[in-house]
DNA sequence: CCTGAAATCAATTGAGC
DNA sequence: GCTCAATTGATTTCAGG
């Protein structure tokens, strides 16, 4: 619990669960299921957007489908006079889906995806001879075993 | 590219384009902005999804604003005999939302999501206490600087 | 905060090029 | 594979409890 924290009742935690796992599903249907009128699902979901509940609805595609089949986590290591640089130019690249500052011995972990593993070689050696990077430690992903993007409200 | 690559056209690129960043626009607009018929992007989207392409579509949620604050990654070492079952035990804890096979030292990175840090402790040692487990290595996420869920097609 | 009904707008189907 | 037009169904607004 933090300031920021929006208190949900029933009813918006039905609605969410529901949208987290399909966004595209008509208000009418969302109404039946949990026996209220369209038009209180429809303010619902209005005011969820507006609070900053609901950040967006997505669509999820499959990487692999499409050729981007490689990923991998870059652990960083940096001079911390050159870090906010460091991450501006991460934050520019287009390959550079995740930056997460850590606490520990690295100061970034970034995920990259790149469509094959000479690609993965070029984002790594951009990434290491970035002025401040002092080390970096890669872990290719082999396989997903989970990648849960819902919620249990 | 491998063998699972689907070709998208420029129509279907364009589309997920759009889609990706919202993926209630109406199928109308969709039409207007592209130039085609309505009938023709609900064909298209069809396709996409009965080809795996499009894998569904859900919603943002914004954890934060939930109660859900702490995130942290997980580095997992273990017993390589005893590591299938430990996955089977991660997969199944709510609090994890993704697991990798990765390589380098480390077998498994997890990603977990929690309200406080003493539920992060909680997760920590019960990951710890698992039967297999030889070490793990915790980074906790102070800030999130990108977070891309889109590809630029 | 909710509903019901009206009005507007969108998704879906099918014939035809 | 596309469009147009028709049908069905969904979203949005608003008066009223």
């Amino acid at each position: 619990m933090n300031s920021s924290t929006y208190y949900l009742d029933d009813i918006d935690k039905k609605i969410l669960n529901i949208l987290q796992q399909d966004s595209r599903i008509p208000f009418s249907r969302l109404a039946k299921m949990l026996n209220l009128s369209e038009a209180t699902i429809y303010v619902r979901i209005k005011r969820l957007k507006e609070n900053g509940v609901i950040k967006g609805f997505y669509t999820d595609i499959d990487f692999d489908k499409i050729g981007l089949s490689v990923v991998a986590f870059i652990l960083i290591k940096a001079d911390p006079k050159k870090y906010d640089n460091i991450l501006k130019q991460l934050v520019e690249m287009k390959e550079v889906y995740e930056i997460y500052d850590v606490t520990g011995e690295y100061y970034a972990m970034v995920k990259v995806r790149v469509p094959t593993r000479e690609d993965l070689a070029k984002v790594l050696d951009k990434i290491g001879n970035m002025d401040g990077v002092t080390s970096t430690y890669t872990m290719l992903v082999l396989r997903v075993i989970k990648d849960k993007k819902e919620i249990d409200l």
